[in-house]
DNA sequence: AAGATAGATATTGTCGACAATCGTTTAGTC
DNA sequence: GACTAAACGATTGTCGACAATATCTATCTT
């Protein structure tokens, strides 16, 4: 049987507070207030602090001393730094799996993220498609078998996920990430390597540059 | 003039914390108990759980709800991983460097921590070298001129120090580190791209490989 | 004697109240 | 009228006390 986890109150509220900024529910700039917060999730402020105070270490929050926390701004430098580190991190995780061996076996998790996703763009879900395209790239950097990687690519992951949910992205290309998506899956189960990378840098390079484009300033 | 800053009470216990543990003062494993620490330090104890766990986010401690947070183990593995993430991400920004032509500025930067670790080497202090050692591959990363990247690479970095703390090592090798590093400063000022890329592997093949014998198992 | 159960002790989790600090507004001065 | 300085309101930072939970110990049952 799945074990019943009571988990602390202050990581259910993180958790709240991270979907509702990756989400982008919360907008960049956007001030976190402690007692007007607190009393709309239901706890002390206290407690909504130390989740406030978790998220800025996380990065997706800024505080200063004795100023109101807010959502952290996203300038476009930041924008082009993200998926420069995005492709490096994934770049990474698929040599590592071919030097594993593990091609065939990612291939198949790979494959199920495929067709929910084409799935979800089927129904024109923007929101699904972001989540499902998450689970993929999760799923390459899992099979890389290195645990700091994950780490790194979680920090990475949400960034790019409250990017995503930023950017007003066309309703059209959804099947064409799909598609792209089904494409990477198969060189990655043919073991070709090279055209594994190529193929991952040219996706993310596409949509950093969708991204981009829809960038209205934002940021700082 | 320097602005004075008063920072939270908070992070500072969280410095001191952090310093204690990437020092190797507090072992893998060891528990940091609440009523105890707090005392010792001289803060309440809501502050000090608010630095442990930020800790926890960080990755140095390791936090499970209602039990004693503990220092974080370090399996082989994991020292495997960390040294793999590493040359990942200096390799990186040596790449960045050269393709923005900053090897000339990040080289005067790179002598100026040379002539100082060679100085702690002559010296045999061991934590200095490690101080310094850390400055030097620091503004490697800084010259990248990715934001991103310095963040994750603080988290790495600090799992580094923590790992040369903890393993003992030799003395007589301080002065050969020092060689390798102004070595390594040389190839960048000349521009010599994949040469400067082939000899940090090496130095950081060297280090990971000099750690993994002295590694006794105090991991998990 | 071995195992299970119930109590006692130690530790973490949460909260409300108070102190410290900041930004703004208002009064005062030249 | 413009600049300075002091008081106000609002917000974050810190703390001690209490509740929730886990670990250990001793007793009880078979």
């Amino acid at each position: 049987m799945e074990p019943i986890q009571t988990k602390p109150l202050r990581e259910r509220v993180i958790n709240v507070l991270r979907t509702a900024i990756v989400s982008g529910e919360f907008m960049p700039g956007q001030a976190l207030v402690g007692a007007e917060l607190a009393n709309q999730i239901g706890v002390s402020q206290a407690t909504l602090r130390d989740a406030i105070y978790a998220l800025s270490v996380e990065g997706l929050v800024e505080t200063v001393a004795y100023h109101v926390p807010t959502v952290k701004k996203l300038s476009k430098k930041d924008i082009d730094d993200l998926f420069s580190v995005r492709s490096l991190l994934e770049t990474y995780a698929i040599r590592q799996i071919a030097a594993t061996g593990q091609f065939g076996a990612a291939a198949d998790d790979l494959y199920a993220a495929c067709a929910k996703m084409e799935a979800a763009a089927d129904n024109d879900s923007l929101v699904d498609v972001n989540q499902i395209d998450r689970q993929f790239h999760d799923v390459l950097i899992k099979y890389s078998d290195n645990q700091l990687l994950e780490v790194l690519w979680n920090s990475v992951a949400q960034r790019v996920q409250q990017v995503m949910s930023l950017s007003n992205r066309q309703q059209g290309s959804l099947r064409q990430i799909a598609r792209n998506h089904r494409q990477i899956a198969r060189v990655i189960e043919n073991g070709e390597l090279e055209q594994a990378v190529q193929l991952i840098n040219e996706h993310i390079g596409f949509v950093a540059d969708e991204i981009a484009d829809s960038w209205n300033a934002t940021g700082e």
